[in-house]
RNA sequence: CGCGGGGUGGAGCAGCCCGGUAGCUCGUCAGGCUCAUAACCUGAAGGUCAGAGGUUCAAAUCCUCUCCCCGCACCCA
């Protein structure tokens, strides 16, 4: 039995998240963690709400609430949506706990004593009337190269060019509009990153078992050289730069930057997790100096996360000279586009998880987000592609199947496994066929090479149609009832299998298959039973025992209700650009 | 020449690393079956692989150049 610890980067706090951010990180770390512990793995799966930061302060202002109030808030609002959509954190954290800010001044803490650390003096834009430091990008003025008006402090959005806040001709700041902004001097820490480059490029290289995508982006960051980094900002809300219990002089008023708290925020968010479990220590999990090189550590996140787990991250845990653990596989997805464009809150495009929920049940979404994860490119999401996935997928091929299975079942033999007859030559291609399924599909999960499994899954319940219309029961019947029962027992024990092997994507729905023969997969005596032999599998639910035909496991979408959600997430019109002639 | 990813039948993708009859799903058309959510099963039509050049007996697959799309480029998360 293997150990596994499994995070997800953390969704920021500020608001709920929409379908892309959903399938770039968590959503197939929670496929991955069910998986492993369906094949009996000890896993622990970590995420939490990253809180700190600008747009935080900002979003928690706009809402008229304390900063705190409105990340408690959302935090909620974030745990619950997980929870609908069947995300099986072992535990949920905060980035704002106790637990991370302890941890936080740890690091800096040693990473100071080991002279990685130092204080420089910026240069940064000051708002009086906002009575803050702003962010590049809440500096806004005209671009100095193209004239463009609205240019931002980091880049002009009209020319592309990148700039300075200090280019800015009549800069103002983008959260007041006021022209009364000015340069001072701020004191902040620097991570001195570049000494770590051959100890982070050394680290990098070991890591052999890496998709293409993260190696290049880690090189790609290596080969231009680590450069230091201010680790502290200028804000109220963060973690408090303090040592040993007291505030740093000079640094009063300042926070650790968000993205030097937030990966610590896994740690922290195991720490959490242990604290409520009777018989667990955190440093199992995360401490080489107990037991923790026997981890499997996987991350997930999208790819504009990965410099931060292949440098930064490593940079605090290396830099520390303590000896925690590091990530062994790490899994980066590429972006879901809405239409190909960007989702967007504020011009109502694109559905976010909550939206989501009140249309159609989680594994509706979780089905068509993971069979086609945008893995080896940006992936676009529309409407239209969504219902028929739908539709095909799940109410035709695998929801038919159930119910065709059973109704006939129960109509020829009544509600239970029928007894009578034996298996012969095509229940044993059957077998082999799935056997060899089974290890494809098995191989493909383990490799979280997720497109590729659930093409395969779906060939597999496509086999369970194959082999009806083979078997063909219905002819049978007429003059080798026998024949046709041992038939119906492989179909039923199928959805038992089927169950199983789906329940890693569509949890909700292969216990509702379970549930068919009053089995449910959280039953001890199966949890940690992956299958492997389809000839067992189609013994494992006896004859005799009784079942229950379920309603309809997935109900098709119809076109005007495709219509309506169309308009309703403004989506554009699919035949906008079709020649109609 | 900033970096990275991508451009394969109507749509969405695999194949490319380790060159040798272009594969899958949807859609379309035809047939079969009738247990089932007008579902299921079988077969067919449809692409010469963004463009140009090169290497090779042979290229979607290797090399060069061009065009197009997307993301990133650190004090934004």
């Amino acid at each position: 039995m293997a150990r596994i610890l499994i995070t997800s980067a953390l969704p920021y706090i500020n608001g709920v998240k929409h379908l892309g951010n959903l399938v770039g990180s968590m959503l197939p770390a929670d496929v991955y963690a069910r998986f492993k512990r369906a094949q009996g793995d000890d896993v622990v799966f970590i995420c939490a709400t990253d809180e700190h930061g600008t747009p935080a302060e900002l979003a928690a202002r706009a809402a008229g609430q304390t900063v705190e109030a409105y990340c408690a808030e959302q935090h909620e609002i974030q745990r619950v949506a997980g929870e609908a959509f069947g995300l099986s954190f072992d535990h949920f954290g905060r980035s704002s706990s106790g637990e991370n800010a302890t941890l936080t001044q740890h690091f800096a803490a040693v990473l100071e004593d080991n002279g990685l650390i130092e204080e420089r003096v910026d240069q940064q834009v000051y708002s009086i009337e906002d009575q803050r430091f702003l962010p590049d990008r809440y500096v806004e003025g005209t671009c100095p190269h193209c004239g463009y008006e609205k240019a931002r402090g980091d880049q002009c959005d009209n020319c592309g060019r990148l700039l300075d806040p200090t280019d800015l001709k009549d800069p103002y700041s983008a959260i007041s509009g006021s022209k009364q902004i000015e340069v001072r001097e701020t004191r902040h820490l620097y991570l001195l990153q570049s000494k770590l480059q051959e100890r982070i490029a050394d680290w990098v290289d070991g890591k052999d078992e890496w998709p293409a995508l993260t190696r290049s982006i880690a090189k790609k960051w290596l080969k231009e050289g680590l450069q230091d980094r201010s680790i502290t900002r200028d804000l109220y809300w963060g973690v408090k730069v303090h040592r040993d219990g007291a505030p740093r002089s000079g640094f009063e008023n300042k926070v650790f930057y968000v993205w030097f708290d937030a990966p610590i925020a896994y740690i922290a968010a195991t720490q959490a997790w242990a604290a409520r479990a009777d018989d667990q220590d955190w440093r199992d999990w995360w401490r080489l100096d107990h037991g923790a090189d026997e981890i499997r550590y996987v991350q997930v996140m999208g790819k504009d996360n990965v410099a931060f787990h292949t440098v930064s991250f490593p940079c605090t845990l290396l830099g520390s000279e303590e000896p925690w653990k590091t990530v062994d596989t790490l899994k980066s997805m590429n972006w879901l586009t809405w239409y190909g464009g960007k989702f967007s809150t504020s011009q109502n495009r694109g559905i976010f998880m909550d939206q989501a929920l009140d249309l159609l049940p989680a594994d509706y979404w979780r089905w068509h987000l993971m069979a086609n994860a945008p893995e080896s490119d940006d992936t676009s999401f529309t409407l239209e592609h969504f219902a028929s996935v739908v539709n095909k997928d799940l109410a035709d091929v695998l929801g038919n199947f159930v119910n065709r299975i059973c109704r006939f079942g129960t109509s020829k033999f009544g509600p239970q496994v029928p007894d009578t007859g034996n298996y012969g030559e095509t229940e044993e291609a059957l077998s082999k066929e799935l056997d060899q399924r089974i290890a494809s599909y098995t191989a493909a999960l383990e490799a979280m090479e997720f497109r590729k499994a659930f093409s395969e899954l779906r060939g597999i319940w496509v086999a369970g149609n194959e082999y009806l219309q083979v078997a063909a029961p219905w002819t049978a019947f007429k003059t080798d009832p026998d024949t046709a029962a041992a038939s119906v027992r492989a179909g039923l024990n199928l959805i038992y299998l089927f169950a199983v092997l789906s329940a890693p994507v569509i949890p909700f729905t292969a216990e509702k298959m379970a549930n068919v023969f009053g089995k449910t997969l959280q039953d001890d005596s199966i949890v940690g039973v992956w299958p492997t032999s389809a000839k067992s599998a189609l013994s494992a639910i006896p004859a005799g025992t009784a079942f229950e035909t379920p309603d309809v496991l997935f109900a098709k979408i119809e076109d005007d209700q495709l219509e309506a959600w169309r308009e309703t997430f403004g989506a554009p019109d699919p035949n906008a650009n079709s020649e109609d002639a």
